[in-house]
DNA sequence: GCGAGATTTCAGAGATCTCTAAAAGTTCGA
DNA sequence: TCGAACTTTTAGAGATCTCTGAAATCTCGC
């Protein structure tokens, strides 16, 4: 089965935000497959890839909790499917960079003075991330709370 | 000048989630030095590079409106520095992302039905990117509003 | 209009990253 | 405990990306 083309165009952007190649084209195919589950042996046969490729690829995407494992029975192969709030898992993921802008800017802060133009630059720099540090996890909290009530 | 510790990783956070390297330590250094801009030279002599790569990163910082170029009487050389709501601006520039996840999950669900594993997978993150894409530029206008009122 | 200084362009060297293939390891039924 | 099926690991080939250096181009004072 030929991968369709949403799918390709969603690994590519994953791809140039950081995502490793052949870990976004899993991602994609664990999303638009329409099975419950794929096993690695599917993922690799609709992906046309290596068995390695693939282990390396869905140990990356279960370590930060996008996919995970499903216990098969009466099957010895791995099944894997996208975790629920995956979505706002990679987004809490992307806002570790948030976190770390604050603390880039504050450290520069403290090396360079406040009173110059690089401190005041890193002033304003931190007091932007810092706004979106406070305000981003309220925003994915709602998110979740509406979808899965009580 | 040695740049600054919190510059390098500032530039490494940038250039793992997209930026070319060079580019992220052009933006990095006009953002931690004390001068109010720098020229070409001073950036290529600060960062230990050659005028060809500053040249090719300041284009791509000015085309997406996070550096400026400032007039400077008196001077042949172009000067630049941060643009104002730079970081709001890289921030938006992020966002494309999130109208393309959006998109990308539209097209996957014309393309397999809403009735399927896969279609349900897809309108989930759709949904969720849609709610991003509607609340993430009411967040940044309110800092901006925040910081130049009226 | 000319020339010095500054910037831009771009081909190719070099560095970096990714994927494959094969070997090693693991698991489970018999 | 053995063997078959499956998965993981890893060295190195191959592809990709980035940077440099030098030539071409541009700009501005004179």
């Amino acid at each position: 089965m030929a991968l369709s083309d949403p799918a390709e165009r969603l690994a590519l952007a994953l791809t140039q935000s950081g995502m490793q190649r052949m870990t976004a084209r899993v991602l994609a195919a664990l999303l638009f497959t329409d099975q419950e589950t794929m096993t690695a042996g599917e993922l690799a046969e609709s992906l046309a890839t290596s068995s390695g490729s693939v282990s390396t690829s869905v140990k990356a995407l279960t370590g930060v909790g996008l996919i995970e494992r499903v216990p098969a029975p009466g099957s010895r192969r791995e099944h894997f499917r996208l975790r629920d709030h995956a979505w706002a898992t990679l987004m809490s993921q992307q806002n570790q960079m948030i976190k770390l802008m604050m603390d880039v800017a504050e450290e520069g802060i403290a090396a360079t003075g406040a009173e110059t133009p690089g401190g005041r630059r890193l002033a304003e720099m931190r007091d932007f991330y810092a706004y979106l540090w406070q305000r981003l996890p309220e925003l994915i909290g709602d998110w979740k709370a509406g979808r899965t009530p009580h």
